[in-house]
DNA sequence: CACTTGACCTGTCCGC
DNA sequence: TGCGGACAGGTCAAGT
């Protein structure tokens, strides 16, 4: 799934698309994808418009008129795809390949606007989920109790990164990574990205660690973060943003999904592994254990 | 507590 | 062409 640059660029896209417009319809034949009542959809959801779009981690926020706002966690699969009254209605609409076959077999929640726009949830494994709650109640979810802080955070510091690692010194540091206790917004991709970049192998002990390395931790993370949201984020399979368009992260990733090519920086032939549970990939001349 | 593994789902790809 | 198994961007609930 989407990791934190894709959730930031779904954000931005539906920002643009949706805020100020009155929602009068949603519904879903999947309930796991969106567990709440039709009377609480009734009460809480149609007729109030959107106010906001934030983001917290992988977390996409829907703000509403009503004090309520839809809790998008994307997971695996997920797409939120808005598709706008012209593509629905009109032909030739330039963006009609990718829109216009919507609904399909993976929508899970489908909400339309008082403009005629529409506003899909697709999710292949049904692995994410839409859940309508009250706005002051975010705060208290489990996930958002115990989430690390914000990566590209501006008050975020190298200092403040290296020291969210302590309590996880005893397990390798691509598990400690994708902990999202630790960091938030790391995912598969971003984890052996930003470790290639601090030439740290990911079955290195977070205890082993230098402080220097964190520091080039710290550093190849956020860069690694800023490049992909400034590329639209990674469609490794089925990310799309807001408007259904594939990102090109991918085109720019140095080891993800390249095992058997050279390394950009030595020329070595990059190897695939399986490290805390998840494919894995590294340069091993660059990044020794 | 920290750490590891399996489960949740559907679809695709790869080897036989 | 079919079938079985491994694997896929994430998190949780169980185990130890």
């Amino acid at each position: 799934m989407p990791e934190l640059p894709e959730v930031e660029t779904v954000r931005r896209g539906l920002s643009e698309l949706i805020i100020g417009k009155q929602i009068l319809s949603a519904t879903s034949d999947t309930p796991k994808s969106f567990p709440n009542t039709v009377a609480d959809v009734r009460q809480f959801m149609i007729d109030a418009k959107v106010t906001a779009v934030r983001r917290r981690a992988k977390v996409l926020l829907i703000d509403l008129s009503s004090d309520y706002s839809l809790v998008i966690h994307l997971k695996m699969t997920g797409q939120l795809v808005y598709v706008d009254a012209q593509a629905r209605f009109g032909a030739g609409h330039p963006n009609d390949s990718l829109v216009n076959a919507l609904p399909d077999k993976s929508t899970r929640v489908t909400m339309s606007f008082n403009d005629e726009s529409m506003l899909f949830f697709n999710d292949q494994r049904k692995f994410g989920w839409v859940k309508l709650l009250p706005t002051a109640e975010i705060v208290n979810l489990p996930f958002m109790q115990k989430v690390g802080p914000e990566p590209l955070d501006l008050h975020f510091t190298a200092k403040q990164f290296r020291e969210r690692f302590t309590r996880r010194a005893r397990t390798n540091i691509k598990a400690a990574i994708l902990d999202q206790s630790v960091v938030a917004g790391v995912g598969n991709i971003y984890a052996d990205e930003s470790l290639w970049g601090a030439k740290i192998h990911p079955k290195r002990l977070v205890g082993s660690i230098t402080d220097a390395e964190f520091e080039l931790l710290y550093t190849d993370v956020r860069a690694v973060m800023n490049l992909s949201i400034e590329k639209g984020g990674s469609s490794n399979r089925n990310y799309v943003n807001a408007e259904g368009k594939r990102g090109s992260y991918m085109d720019f990733a140095n080891v993800f999904r390249r095992e058997g090519l050279p390394c950009p920086r030595c020329g070595t032939t990059i190897e695939k592994l399986r490290v805390a549970g998840r494919g894995t990939h590294i340069c091993p001349f660059c990044q020794v254990l």
